[in-house]
DNA sequence: AGGCTTTGACCTGCA
DNA sequence: ATGCAGGTCAAAGCC
């Protein structure tokens, strides 16, 4: 009802109505259909048609400057946060997708604990073939970006910008999470050995039917406030999707996560940027701390770019790592800086929305 | 009392 | 033109 039928622009063309591709596509998808007509786009000219489904490392761009990137390192070896995929542990990395799940229960559970132990064996590979074999494996690199499958996509959608803001770039669409073989980050893994990454490289493959939970994001844990308006179980996903929107009053800002029975979210997509400031814990405590501060930097960062698909793949390559980085650095930033992220853990456990509505699922 | 989740039904777009 | 799938709405219930 609201305002649906602004139709505005979404091209079939620009999205990729496959889900299979990457994350992106995914995005695509979703807001592409029924959908999308629903929601107030962009302007066309906010779109991002290029976007690429997978990060493909630009040849001036080396992997190591990946690892450089705060993100990557920090995130990995310090907190554990979804976004920046500190969270997958090793288990999942390498075990079978079981294990992953495990890993991954921990992590709601407890956040704390895990992080060690993931970032022990935490690795990120890279999907395309230039970045994997361009070393990102061996760097290490962990780029978020087009991941999609296995791991928790997180998405984007900058069709579906509500926010006529410039700032807010509409239509990014970032993924994070693993996608079959797209990207994997490593860590501490890189620097131990590939084994690590072999096995990962192999157990992604697997993980492709095998869907891994591994918590990418927690539904609120952006640090906004949403309210689910629907879910339902969409053919394609063994999971049920889980539709919510921003509270925020004039926010039109949807988010869509597939949520394994476990409770771990194997896909995530944004729709819209939010061009209001973030609730901050003020209204819901510590509840969104931790992703929020991910999130957050997505969204600034997006907006101060003003690009959208900067957030994939300009990110990454300015920056050298994909938007992990900047958000790893607001994360500092915002207020709780890395603590922030200690103490998102806790946050998570008490206010984590997962667990909250872990009265259904 | 307010906000959020749940859930079935409805609507829209696409093949 | 029809059916299917995905997304959204809205009432009811819960916290």
């Amino acid at each position: 009802m609201e305002d649906s039928h602004s139709h505005s622009q979404h091209s079939p063309s620009d999205n990729a109505t496959t889900h299979v591709t990457s994350a992106q596509d995914h995005v695509t998808d979703a807001g592409g259909s029924a959908n999308g007509a629903r929601y107030r786009l962009m302007s066309p000219a906010k779109l991002p048609i290029s976007r690429s489904t997978c990060i493909s490392i630009p040849p001036g761009l080396s992997p190591t400057s990946f690892l450089e990137s705060p993100v990557l390192l920090s995130n990995i070896k310090a907190e554990p946060s979804p976004t920046t995929g500190s969270f997958f542990t090793r288990q999942w990395m390498q075990g079978s997708g079981e294990n992953a799940a495990l890993s991954s229960e921990k992590f709601f559970s407890g956040g704390n604990i895990i992080d060690e132990k993931a970032s022990s064996s935490f690795e990120f590979r890279f999907q395309t073939g230039a970045s994997s074999t361009s070393g990102l494996s061996s760097a290490g690199l962990s780029i978020p970006v087009g991941l999609n499958r296995n791991g928790p996509v997180i998405h984007q959608d900058q069709r579906y910008s509500q926010s006529p803001a410039p700032s807010s770039l509409a239509s990014q669409s970032v993924a994070v999470g693993l996608q079959d073989s797209s990207i994997c980050s490593t860590t501490d893994e890189l620097n131990q050995g590939g084994n690590s990454s072999t096995g990962i490289q192999a157990s992604s493959s697997e993980h492709k039917d095998s869907i891994f939970s591994v918590p990418a994001e927690r539904t609120s844990d952006d640090g906004f406030n949403w309210r689910k308006y629907g879910q339902k179980l969409v053919k394609g996903s063994e999971f049920p999707r889980s539709y919510y929107k921003c509270t925020y009053p004039n926010c039109e800002v949807k988010k869509i996560f597939e949520r394994s029975p476990s409770g771990q979210i194997t896909d995530i997509v944004y729709k819209g940027s939010h061009d209001h400031p973030k609730p901050q814990a003020a209204r819901r405590h510590n509840t969104g701390a931790l992703l929020s501060i991910q999130e957050d930097k997505l969204d600034k960062d997006l907006s101060s770019t003003g690009q959208e698909d900067k957030l994939n793949i300009n990110n990454m390559e300015q920056t050298g790592s994909p938007m992990f980085s900047p958000l790893r650095a607001n994360e500092d930033s915002i207020d709780g800086s890395g603590s922030q992220f200690q103490g998102i853990n806790d946050d998570v456990e008490e206010d984590d929305p997962f667990q909250k509505r872990r009265y259904k699922f």
